[in-house]
DNA sequence: TTCACACTTGTGACCGTGCACATGCGAGCA
DNA sequence: TGCTCGCATGTGCACGGTCACAAGTGTGAA
């Protein structure tokens, strides 16, 4: 009936411009919203279009324009809460502007597997790059391959403007560990997450900020690996000397690991020690008690994100208000209990 | 000093050819380890490869080949432990074998943004899709749309010869229903996820045959939506009449809400009420009592189903074995305490 | 009437790679 | 010596878009 193609090939703009009686460029214009077009010729290639199923071939499109509307997301650790959240944001946001999104995922993070997937990313021409795989060393490599594209961190590296964002870290921190001397709290310790993470040291630093405000002693903090299993093994140890009335762990899974290492010890969270998470994973609200912690909207650091990273692309985007964290408090926090009044004498 | 190029395009095969003093198609062999090539003259070519910083250009390969190189995974709840786990090991799979990924998320199910994802799938000319949206929706739009591609999907759907992941999740649901029956219990509530996911469906499939083998009642399950603020006012629901005594829900999250809703009532577990997952989440192991789950392999999941892909594309690659589902027991089960000794007389 | 100009459409080359098909060259064999 | 054959390499075109430029049409002003 219709008048069928040849080929068994996915049909072209040439076959598209045969069977509406156009040259291919025209039909170029009608997929490119040239404006000087004639309506009725537009909406008869249109018709035809949808006829035959016509998809533009995004690889011709790039070889010809240089240009591949794609952009690289490197990761790691992709299967925390976090991370996962921002990801599927950029990948929403860039969707919407008709970017394609490449994602790699570094389940080591040794130079070597870094710089695989670095190359991975570009060989795909990738326009620009969005790394969620916030340690120093993935931005040494970044440095030596001299990558020729723009690219942004979810964490500051100094080097990018998204300062907004690690302020947002610190300033969590802070909210955390004011709300701990708020409560009277005075022996605080700080369960930080690996130093190679911009992310831990960002909220350690908000920490030791806030720590050295209220001009109290600093316990020196425990450096985990951001899993509950560690926070479990974390608060084992601490157990050992009972030096400390609360705890600030700088993510939900250390603190409620720590929370089941407390509660094994039978020791009560809040009257014996509180504690404080952060990042509001779901699971923080059901924890027991539940878990006071910092929240983070993933959502608004991945659209941040994405659109900072239109921006170092040259493709100006309407600016995303930056996200917030707020303190969340809920029952793992509570007032320091032991000399309760004779409190001021001590200081 | 080096003779360089004067354009400021990327190196091309032929600026390569060029320097190398061979015809643009004998660097094209060299890529393509085409076996004819004079040692020497290989050699020679990758010497300048390497010193032009060459990198093949995928758009121009794939127009030319007409193959893209690329698969598409679509996934909704990319943010959800297990699905992101997955979606990790197929990326690094699908890298390892050179293919790229394409990753659309899904953060609602209707109709229309299914068919947007897919559309954008489609466009980037993805030569197979592996689904993890496993909602039967998707899989209607895929059908309606016949996309020209094969996929597969991590749960069965019982046109793709996944079988063995499903036969796992009937298989998973099994197991933790027979625990708690050989625990004692007999009246055992499912709280189900939402059962236009297979995967639910499954689960509750699963509950239903080992209920119908132990020969007995059935409570009617609960629908649930997989978050744990459900699992929590499930809980909440169903302690208005405590007519069970173990409770299998569909994955850890419900029942790690359930947890804190049955320690708000002051309901023991396992004393009173013995709780069963579904997942082991890194989490599982550290909730009060630690919850007993069935144990998914997530990253086996995500191999296998890129396997199968790879298979349904034509391109045989190695069997991966299939994914094991086991019972890990921990401490929110146990025997049932009410009537110990007369349990048998009501049987 | 004539010319300029805006609007609409067409022509041909080009992007970087791989394929089909030649071609040159040397070895082996009758 | 001449012929065949296999290896190593080259030539030209196709893939499906976009770009630069040309060209045809109709309208309004001089």
């Amino acid at each position: 009936m219709s008048a069928d193609l040849p080929k068994d090939r996915a049909p072209s703009i040439r076959d598209v411009a045969r069977l509406a009686g156009v040259s291919h460029q025209t039909v170029s214009r009608v997929l490119n919203n040239h404006p000087s077009i004639r309506a009725t010729t537009k909406a008869r290639i249109l018709v035809v279009m949808e006829e035959l199923q016509y998809r533009p071939n995004q690889a011709a499109r790039a070889l010809s324009q240089g240009r591949s509307r794609t952009i690289g997301v490197l990761t790691a650790s992709s299967a925390q809460y976090g991370p996962a959240r921002s990801v599927a944001a950029i990948e929403n946001a860039a969707r919407q502007q008709g970017y394609f999104v490449d994602v790699a995922n570094l389940s080591v993070a040794d130079p070597t597997a870094i710089q695989d997937a670095l190359e991975h990313l570009l060989d795909q021409a990738v326009e620009g790059l969005v790394i969620i795989a916030p340690q120093e060393r993935v931005f040494d490599v970044l440095e030596r391959l001299d990558i020729g594209v723009p690219y942004v961190s979810l964490q500051s590296t100094g080097k990018h403007d998204l300062r907004a964002l690690a302020a947002d870290q610190i300033l969590g921190a802070k909210m955390a560990t004011r709300h701990l001397i708020d409560l009277g709290h005075r022996e605080i310790v700080h369960l930080a997450g690996p130093q190679d993470w911009n992310e831990a040291e960002a909220r350690m630093r908000g920490f030791l900020l806030e720590i050295d405000d209220a001009d109290l002693m600093t316990h020196p903090p425990i450096l985990g690996d951001w899993t509950a299993d560690f926070g479990y093994f974390a608060g084992q140890e601490l157990l050992r000397s009972r030096d400390f009335s609360a705890v600030f762990a700088a993510n939900d899974e250390m603190a409620l690991g720590l929370l089941h290492a407390l509660h094994d010890a039978k020791v009560s969270v809040p009257g014996d020690v509180s504690v404080v998470g952060f990042d509001d994973v779901p699971l923080a609200s059901h924890s027991w008690p539940p878990l006071t912690t910092v929240h983070q909207d993933f959502e608004a650091i991945g659209q941040k994100a994405f659109a900072a990273l239109l921006t170092a692309m040259g493709a100006p985007s309407e600016v995303v208000p930056g996200p917030i964290a707020r303190l969340v408090v809920r029952g793992s926090t509570g007032p320091i209990s032991v000399p309760r009044l004779p409190l001021h004498k001590r200081y």
